[in-house]
DNA sequence: CCTGCTCTGTACTTTCCAATACAGAGATTC
DNA sequence: GAATCTCTGTATTGGAAAGTACAGAGCAGG
């Protein structure tokens, strides 16, 4: 890992770095990405990649990592409320908006990158078994608090429920990016809806 | 596109450079395989590549339709059978397995190239979206099959039914990518199976 | 101010890889 | 069996992009 900055203006700089290349990478893929389109979109001289990263393959580890967590911040608030039918509701509303948006291409973040990605190296690839376990964790929190308050059934399996949604939102995903249209995105959450609704508890 | 051949060797030759193509992007990703590694794998001098194919871009579009006609002929047989629970079971099955092989690194030879390339051109990306649609084609023939025989209740939409099933497969392919294990893509078929379930007329 | 640090700008070198050139081997037709 | 295709091997070129060198600017503490 390149130096960390320690002033305000090398924070900024290292964060305008980051944001460009999440950005690129984001709309044309990884391999489409060079330092020269980095620089140019950031604003800085070759010095300051080298400054703050070891190499190329350093920056692009750590745009995982940024990436990761702007996702994860993103979606946080609405994360937090996933302990009710409606609360999953906002939540799915939200998936279906960010990947309608006019600028994105569509697809996940995430997802895209740990498609391209997830083959590299090991490391690489751990990045995102923690990216989407730290992505699940607060779905699972909620579900297992339905769970005892008696909202969902007690047999059902919460983890598995959660990966399971986590399936269908990730295919939902790539699906709506191959034909553009948020429709394919709508039926799979709907789908992991539907299988929600099963665990609940018959109605008392 | 490059000249296709004419004779028994050359067949032999193209066959065999798409297959070491595809072999190598599937497990390293597009933008890992180089035209010299492709050569190596393949056993050919470089100008054979050039003789079948125009760049290197021609040869990347044709991997793409190579691979997705292969994916589609493998499992050809099964889905012609998915107009029954059963069928569907075994369809899961061999999709299930097929991901666990040792030698793969998981996911859908298809969806990966499609979350990697989608965002090149439109001319790439139709290619998917024509991919998706020719195997989703039996699936939706065979549970009409099923709703003609009243298997499956009349109210439901056919290719909804579909639409759900095919994300949940890439969902579950991608993160068992990830993840290195088959449990996630089996409880994301397992979600698609209960969707059918519900959609089947109440036992009479 | 000056000393030592972090940060930045530019020009250069090196590596890699797609693409080409061209000669030679193998097949096919008449 | 000569002529002319298709196919193959090797060596080279050209360009793009990663990585380096180094000097200079900005900013702290004494």
């Amino acid at each position: 890992m390149g130096h960390l900055p320690t002033t305000a203006r090398g924070r900024a700089t290292r964060a305008r770095i980051l944001e460009s290349a999440a950005d690129l990478i984001q709309r044309r893929g990884v391999a489409a990405v060079t330092l020269d389109d980095v620089e140019r979109a950031a604003g800085v001289g070759r010095s300051q990649l080298y400054h703050y990263f070891d190499d190329r393959d350093d920056l692009i580890r750590s745009v995982v990592h940024s990436t990761v967590d702007t996702v994860l911040a993103a979606q946080e608030p609405l994360l937090l409320e996933v302990d009710s039918p409606a609360g999953i509701d906002r939540w799915f509303d939200a998936i279906v908006a960010n990947g309608t948006r006019q600028d994105a291409v569509g697809g996940c973040a995430i997802g895209s990158l740990a498609s391209q990605l997830s083959g590299r190296d090991d490391l690489t690839r751990q990045a995102f078994v923690d990216a989407f376990a730290r992505w699940e964790a607060p779905l699972i929190a909620g579900l297992r608090r339905m769970q005892e308050s008696g909202e969902l059934r007690p047999d059902v399996d919460v983890t598995e429920l959660a990966d399971l949604t986590m399936a269908a939102i990730q295919g939902g995903l790539l699906l709506a990016q191959v034909r553009r249209t948020p429709d394919q995105l709508r039926l799979a959450l709907r789908g992991a809806r539907a299988a929600l609704e099963d665990a609940l508890t018959p109605l008392s």
